[in-house]
DNA sequence: GCCGTTTTCGGCCCGACTGTTTTCAGTCG
């Protein structure tokens, strides 16, 4: 069963359960419950069958049963009854914004409205407005939060949001009252997707800032608009967040504005029972309700007896306890790369000639990329047969010959074939400096031969690298089906250095898989697959990845310099 | 419902903004 959808018949208990009024506190525990489920990086049922459920941190005896109970039956009895309760689509009122489980509950019990259509009607004729808790405003905002969920188009990715987010900051920037700002939000810790723009500004005067945000021309609509807070809708129906506070609580801001809700729920338990009190403005002691830190996110996480925390790991609560015993490493770095290893020319799909893609990495200060063009089986992408292979090797020595402190390794981006063949014999790739291989064909075949496949590359000590090991498309196609755990398992064992793909529709492989890549011993590169120069730049979103998935400059094939990097992959050949 | 170098019971993060109220509940992040 895909953990996502045992996550979703948590969040729904959640939602039901809140509508119902009951214990917030019990809502809270299966809405955590399901976000835990949903970032695990094993299977749940590997959990399972270990029984070691209630080991993951949120899941005690009644929702470990529960689950134990939707792996054998596909269903939950207790979300079952719940949803029994309400009209099928009830919970999908709650998408609408400005509407949360209480008047949702409301809606349904007085005038019996269970879905987004009934509640167009209802408040088109006007009948909401005398219900206990609503009015003529609440009326308008729920017309005009129907027509905003009609033409959104769920999250967006990283790659989409953090050029907006950059544009409006630079906008923001220019003005004389901003003393600091930043990105925040999912933004901030780099999530691949992201619902919507938080931007955080230090100044002691914030009416000019907010009255500048609201005008900027990226601006359709104004949703909310107060002394130190406002949200705007971009045109793009892409919510924008802005928050002002004072130099002096900057630190404590940026560091409550980035999240995640997780990370800050357990900071701030673990500072009152150390007599602290932390909010956006600062850390208070709560005796005398002075203020002991907040100008810097550092100065927050000090007084804490805590290290720096990066925001791309702030997430489950975990790196916190990493914190408190210092264990936190030094993640890798934009500045530690030194190469790219998927990188295609005109010989194949790509655009750009050997010189172009060359001159761009030296740009960006690399001592080296590796060519990939595709091999002969991907033939809508002009795949290189062993001929062109042997004729391209030549222009490249000859290249190589030119460059000082630069290098074109010789590789390829070799077809994973459907039977788990390759699609080069070993003499052809012995010659070669890397070979990354990937699977671009029968994505609809099962598990376990997808996984066969990956695997048999592995083996072969001519692989290198699998490249975008999921085959994921965000918002295109979902990647075939993979178990994660044999394959990364085979893939440290055997030395075959994991792809994360920097493409921001790809990012593959994800975070959470490479942290247990890493705990396994294995390695990854950062790639770009780039078929222009200017994918080059995509490179950062790739490191973020790795920076979530808690990977170091040693876990990282392509922060090695030429000669390092040469030597590995010569020492794991001869193993 | 979960959790425990205070706890197996009694807590559970915290504040801004809006709209409906006449002091506050609901929603959001």
């Amino acid at each position: 069963m895909d953990v996502h959808q045992i996550a979703e018949i948590f969040f729904e208990t959640a939602e039901f359960l809140e509508m119902k009024g009951e214990n917030p506190f019990k809502v809270r525990a299966y809405d955590k419950a399901a976000r835990v489920i949903d970032g695990l990086a094993k299977p749940v049922e590997y959990y399972a069958e270990k029984g070691e459920l209630e080991s993951i941190p949120g899941i005690g005896k009644s929702i470990a049963e529960k689950i134990t109970e939707i792996l054998k039956t596909g269903k939950c009895r207790y979300h079952e009854d719940l949803k029994k309760e309400f009209p099928p689509a009830i919970l999908t009122l709650m998408n609408i914004q400005g509407l949360g489980p209480k008047k949702a509950y409301v809606l349904y019990k007085e005038m019996k409205i269970g879905s987004v259509e009934e509640l167009e009607k209802a408040a088109r004729e006007g009948k909401l407005r005398d219900l206990k808790g609503f009015g003529r405003k609440t009326e308008e905002n729920i017309l005009k939060g129907i027509e905003m969920a009609k033409s959104q188009g769920g999250r967006l990715l990283i790659g989409t949001a953090l050029p907006m987010a950059e544009e409006i900051i630079a906008h923001l920037k220019k003005l004389p009252e901003v003393r600091a700002i930043s990105e925040a939000g999912s933004l901030r810790r780099r999530r691949e997707t992201i619902g919507d723009i938080d931007i955080l500004v230090a100044s002691s005067e914030s009416k000019p800032i907010m009255e500048a945000f609201v005008r900027l021309p990226i601006v359709k609509e104004i949703l909310a608009k107060g002394d130190t807070k406002a949200s705007v809708l971009t045109a793009e129906n892409l919510q924008v967040d802005l928050r002002v506070v004072s130099p002096e609580s900057y630190g404590a801001a940026l560091q409550y504005f980035t999240g995640s809700k997780e990370h800050n729920i357990k900071l701030r338990t673990m500072a009152e029972a150390m007599g602290y009190k932390i909010n956006e403005y600062g850390v208070f002691r709560v005796k005398d309700n002075k203020k002991i830190a907040g100008e810097t996110e550092e100065s927050v996480y000090k007084v804490l007896g805590l290290q720096m925390i990066p925001p791309e790991i702030r997430e489950s609560g975990e790196e916190i306890k990493a914190a408190q015993k210092g264990e936190i490493p030094r993640l890798v770095a934009m500045e530690d790369i030194k190469g790219d290893l998927h990188v295609h020319s005109h010989w194949s799909d790509g655009v750009n000639t050997f010189e172009e893609l060359a001159g761009q990495a030296q740009s960006m200060g690399y001592e080296y990329i590796g060519l990939s063009d595709h091999s002969q089986s991907l033939k809508v992408a002009k795949g290189l047969t062993p001929e062109r292979m042997k004729k391209q090797g030549k222009e490249i020595d000859e290249l190589n010959k030119k460059f000082k402190n630069f290098t074109i390794l010789k590789g390829v981006e070799l077809d994973i074939l459907p039977d788990g063949k390759l699609d080069f014999e070993d003499e052809l790739l012995e010659k070669l400096d890397v070979v990354t291989a990937s699977v671009h064909s029968n994505f609809k075949q099962d598990k376990k031969t997808i996984t066969g496949r990956l695997c048999s590359a592995c083996k072969n000590p001519n692989v290198d690298i699998i490249g975008h090991p999921s085959g994921r498309i965000m918002g295109q196609r979902d990647g075939y089906e993979v178990d994660w755990d044999e394959f990364l398992k085979t893939a440290a064992r055997t030395e075959t250095a994991v792809e994360i793909n920097s493409f921001p529709e790809r990012l593959d492989l994800r975070d959470t898989y490479c942290k247990e890549l890493k705990d396994m011993g294995g390695k990854v590169t950062i790639n770009t697959d780039a078929h222009n120069v200017h994918h080059f730049a995509w490179m950062k979103f790739g490191v973020s990845v790795a920076r979530r998935g808690w990977l170091e400059d040693k876990d990282v094939l392509n922060t090695y310099s030429k000669d390092k990097l040469l030597k590995w992959l010569k020492s794991r050949k001869e193993k």
